[in-house]
DNA sequence: TATTTTTTCGCAAACCGTTGCGGAAAGGAT
DNA sequence: ATCCTTTCCGCAACGGTTTGCGAAAAAATA
């Protein structure tokens, strides 16, 4: 069996297809009695509409593009959970393409999402990609585009990001609250955006606030792996509480705690910058300044509406943090 | 500036809308004066063909659709990257949806699926799918649907699973080869066939080989909190060893125990069923059985390429499973 | 019955790309 | 000058849906 198109229909009934096609759209022009015969039918026949038919005749889809480097990756997946619910509640779908991080990848996906005709785009940018023309490309032909997480540095665009410097500084906040002296940070790749934004903040914090007897030790780590190492390394500082600037170096962090026994929060403290989930794998569970992939997909969400809302005001969101107490601070 | 089509091509050069299209497929008919004019002016022009029209035109799609329950659950995260990656390769896109586990939202994905015309279906049912019906319809349609993960009880389709049945007997192994005696198992969802099988496994494992002196202490939880609390109540028990059915309530367990102050594998042993996210992040790392996403991934897309090739011998595929060692046995 | 109004439906075009077939033009051979 | 090849390109139909406009049929009014 075929699918069941209008045609189908109309020959079965011998009726035309726009007679169908109203009467499947309960218009006006069309009597109770046909229109009952006909939904009968459609609905036994299990008709559903040819969406490839539709956004040929109109040139318009109800379909996004999204490009993440890594759909595996937590805060990405959240991201894109958040932008699905949006998306279907708007009767939106979502093509997801993943990046892998490569610039050529990108432009493939880009050109599927061109032949696909898709209604708009959310993307987060390779840190390679230095070039937005292709983007901006779109934006020409009326296709909305919103940088998330990994935005452009170019204005001119809309972006949306998760609040690296609040994050960081309410990280350190907590840490001083706690009346905490030796303080252990550790962050990633040095190279990254990210990383200079929450290492300036933390320990300008740190560093600001009580410029007395404090002591404060900062590394790096590109790994879990790494960092679990790194964590060994900075425990002969004897640090009361670790800052923990994503994930990956937590779960390191943690590995290497509970292989040297130590108590959380007893013996030392934790706090991370996270979206929460790998925190609730512990008990206690870890003390983390949220920032959420599910609450920034929201947000770029409303800012993709507002676009498509005809809005071209360009503009830099930003979603708030906000500290989750766990029991390891 | 509006979408480059065939028609604007051919309206500034003077051709015809034929000789365009033939010229970008390079078609021998076309003198290489042509053809260059075309081909620069479409690439000037970025024009990306329309796939609406083309799969209007050949009744097709490049297009899979696949249903999980989340795409925030890691397992069926690495399940949807392999499946992404063979399907890219093959010149294929992914249109994901989630069920939720809500049979209802399973319903109207299934109508966007007929809707967009989808070329086949990946799907892992909701515990509480209990009329494949609909899934079968898709069928007689020639589009082919592969089972994953949570499969239908019913023959007469394809499915591709983890070995339940397999990984659990090893982890039942791996346990009676330490010498336990006071053994826990924790089953998720008793109504699912996965549980089932893992349950009938890892049972008649561990009452078959050794029925002498041996004390299985066996519960269920549906969550991860769940979990926490069923292995503080199994506590009372003295289990030397606790099995796992899956990440979700290995999280809970470690949590139980992480709160009780027990040494892993010193007061108690653990064992799990996982794809090896969730044990690598402890330390101890935990001893689990291997249930790859990733692997049945590509299973099923092999599973789906035989389908389309026309081979309408219904199977069950079964990924291998491994013993992966941790220290916390 | 003749005329007007209302109800009910069909025609045709447009969206875009593909492709079999047929035709025109150009060149070569006789 | 006639005929045959090549080379190059256009016509037209198809796929499914929507919709303005016009027309036929039915009902209501004169």
């Amino acid at each position: 069996m075929v699918n069941t198109t209008l045609k189908k229909i109309s020959e079965v009934l011998g009726l035309s297809i726009s007679t169908i096609s109203r009467a499947l759209k309960d218009h006006p022009d069309i009597s109770e009695k046909t229109k009952k015969r006909v939904q009968d039918l459609a609905s036994t026949l299990d008709y559903e509409p040819n969406v490839n038919a539709i956004n040929l005749r109109t040139s318009k889809s109800k379909l996004f593009g999204l490009i993440v480097p890594s759909t595996a990756i937590l805060f990405y997946n959240s991201f894109i959970t958040s932008v699905e619910e949006e998306s279907r509640e708007k009767g939106y779908s979502l093509m997801i393409l993943q990046s892998g991080d490569d610039p050529e990848t990108e432009i493939t996906n880009l050109k599927l999402f061109r032949q696909n005709r898709i209604a708009g785009l959310f993307v987060c940018i390779t840190p390679e990609t230095n070039d937005i023309e292709p983007f901006l490309k779109l934006k020409e032909q009326e296709i909305p585009v919103v940088f998330f997480d990994k935005v452009p540095e170019e204005g001119n665009c809309n972006k949306v990001c998760v609040a690296d410097s609040q994050s960081a500084m309410l990280a350190a906040n907590a840490i001083l609250d706690k009346k905490k002296k030796r303080i252990a940070g550790i962050f990633g790749n040095p190279q990254l955006l990210m990383t200079k934004k929450r290492m300036a903040s933390f320990t300008e914090t740190i560093n600001g606030k009580t410029p007395h007897n404090i002591n404060l030790f900062i590394d790096h780590a590109m790994s879990s792996a790494e960092a679990e190492i790194v964590m060994v390394k900075l425990l002969k500082e004897k640090p009361e509480v670790v800052f923990c600037m994503s994930d990956e170096i937590l779960i390191g962090v943690l590995k290497a705690l509970q292989r040297n026994h130590l108590a959380i929060p007893g013996d030392i403290s934790v706090i991370a910058i996270s979206d929460g989930f790998i925190p609730n794998l512990y008990f206690p569970e870890i003390t983390y300044v949220e920032t959420s992939g599910y609450k920034l997909g929201k947000l770029a969400f409303s800012s993709m509406l507002a676009c498509m809302a005809g809005s071209s005001f360009q503009q830099e969101l930003i979603t708030e943090s906000v500290l989750v107490s766990g029991g390891s601070l």
